[in-house]
DNA sequence: CCGTATCCCGCATGATACTG
DNA sequence: CAGTATCATGCGGGATACGG
């Protein structure tokens, strides 16, 4: 997905830097549309596939499938099948996907508490460019 | 670029998600190919232009151009012209650009601590799938 | 040196329909 | 309920060429 093609021609690198390429895939994940949005809703216990669907709210069965797939992939949630009638499938976060939560709480907060100073900056940028 | 479609049929969120649709636009950010790269690139002082797309490497001039631009709107960056010849650009970041680096060192950190057992997890579903 | 303008392609995502 | 399958599409992003 994200290949890694950073400096490919011997570059200088910050030594600091050195990791960029493995740190962006994680980045990836957090980046797209609906994984973060997930793992944060478990964090409040596990839930139903139907019932991560409702509370996303505006995802595509489709997409809730794909994401929940990948993170399971990537050691973060456990998906559990109840063999009842009708099907009962829980999801749940690992150890590892809870220990996600705090950098991304951390950048939420930091979200919340900008977001105006971004909106701000958006408008004089657009009026000033237009 | 990412619509606030949540919870349009007023569906039931914890409170304290209660802003995600705002907090996403933002993750967005994060979360594409090269904001963030560039963002801790410039922690370490302003830089020129092309001294950013060498030091980035595999980044089309194309694409790093439209990252400052979005950068720049969002007031991550500054961009400063210097009208000699030929043309210098500098590029540096706002305090609130430097504040964001915070929030993103953490992720950063916690992806280095973890991408092994990433790795592992994904190696171990891929295994129990195929 | 620092861009802008075009063209083009692939993938991520959505919509819809079907299954156990 | 919890998916899988298939089709359509918009946009991210690379390559290339040109301009001030």
């Amino acid at each position: 997905m994200v290949q890694g093609n950073m400096d490919v021609t011997g570059g200088q690198h910050d030594p600091a830097h050195g990791d960029c390429r493995k740190v962006s895939r994680i980045l990836a994940r957090v980046g797209d549309k609906w994984s973060v949005l997930i793992v944060m809703l478990l964090g409040d216990g596990p839930r139903r596939f139907n019932e991560i669907r409702r509370m996303v709210g505006g995802i595509s069965q489709r997409m809730l499938t794909l994401t929940l797939r990948g993170l399971e992939r990537d050691g973060m949630v456990t998906r559990t099948v109840y063999p009842t009638v009708p099907p009962r499938v829980e999801y749940a976060l690992t150890p590892l996907g809870q220990s996600l939560r705090e950098p991304v709480q951390a950048l939420g907060t930091w979200a919340l508490a900008n977001i105006d100073r971004v909106d701000a900056a958006q408008q004089e940028f657009d009026s000033r460019t237009a």
